[in-house]
DNA sequence: GCTAATTTTGGACAGTCGTCAAGATTTTCT
DNA sequence: AGAAAATCTTGACGACTGTCCAAAATTAGC
């Protein structure tokens, strides 16, 4: 077996940690680059520095790498517009911004976004996934309704929509456009922009 | 080669024809209910009453028989509400109609809608698929902004949202309610039907 | 009813997949 | 330094994939 599951010293669990994050960042790239379809653990070990043996050395088997990676992603999926909403001063400020950072991420990370729809569409026909994608769905929905939650405040009305439908709105926005910018139309992420800002003023 | 491409006989061509139609059923009955990842020929044959051989028969290969599913697909998809529209006497019976209708074939036809935004998924992987899917897309933007304009002209009030983001909207509630349903979650379809009046009033 | 064309079958192929384990390599500890 | 433990590589396995093809079964034309 391997050293992390003893009691150990501090550094030898630490870089079994450290390997398995490494590994799972591999994970995320092959995705995002091919798609759940289209990937497997040669492909994975190939992004890695390391060959594909190893990936059974610290996981249990492909499930298990593919759900630690899930996990990870979470992190930088669920906070994207909070740095959006502490800068704006005024519920104008706020709206050009969240409708910016919405079409530069579309812009920048398009890769990285569509591995997310497609792990989640995948929970649709996998019970593996479909915990952590509901709750990862979760905390963006929380991350929407606080950029909603906080332009209410600005414009001192109640907010007309439940965080649910809010979410759902924004998301299929963005869902649209990743469509639309993959396929070649470069000015989605323009249009992006300009919906999510009109739609904000719809929602409070 | 094959009777198709000669000068024949009506009856021929048309059986010809046929049997595409039928392998492609199958291949959609398969899609529904494996995904695109786990789809294979020998699979979709076996939902037919044929062997696994005779695809490469009727089809070049597994591209063009997908296409042809997908675009098979498209005709089922992109008039669902449209007898709602024509049932409706009033603004009310609209809302409440096309929320309800929506609720049904959430329970109804789940695996159906979870093979489409399957699809949807992989054209952003996919070049092949990509223009069906956008098509597709299109047309049943097409189909929600038919209940909108028709909401709007029964409460003589403009729309105040543009057809992009009305259907972006609605479908992200859809497919939220997609997820939610196929994770056991029996009141997704109740808070569907219910979102989606409410949204309908925010709208116009 | 016989021949020819069409349609269907089922096996073979070259690849790829996830998984595993034996052995080589590196690191850690004394 | 040497022994022990951890880490990594490599090759193999059985199963599955899309594709192709020769032969069997079916149908159409006379």
């Amino acid at each position: 077996m391997t050293q992390a599951k003893e009691r150990i010293s501090r550094r030898a669990v630490d870089k079994f940690a450290q390997r398995r994050e490494q590994l799972a960042e591999s994970a995320l790239q092959a995705l995002a680059e091919l798609g759940y379809a289209r990937t497997s653990l040669r492909e994975i070990a190939q992004k890695s520095d390391f060959s594909h043996g190893v990936l059974h050395y610290y996981f249990a088997d492909k499930v298990e790498l593919l759900t630690y990676a899930v996990r990870k992603f979470e992190e930088v999926c669920v906070t994207r517009y909070d740095d959006v909403v502490a800068a704006a001063g005024s519920a104008e400020e706020l709206k050009h911004g969240f409708g910016a950072a919405m079409a530069a991420t579309l812009r920048t990370d398009a890769a990285m976004h569509r591995l997310w729809y497609d792990l989640r569409n995948q929970s649709l026909f996998e019970e593996s996934f479909r915990g952590d994608v509901l709750d990862i769905d979760e905390q963006r929905q929380d991350m929407v309704w606080r950029v909603v939650r906080r332009y209410a405040e600005f414009t001192e009305r109640p907010a007309q929509v439940s965080p649910e439908v809010a979410y759902a709105a924004f998301d299929g926005l963005f869902q649209r456009a990743l469509l639309q910018q993959l396929a070649g139309q470069d000015e989605a992420a323009d249009r992006l922009e300009a919906d999510v800002a009109a739609l904000l003023t719809h929602f409070v």
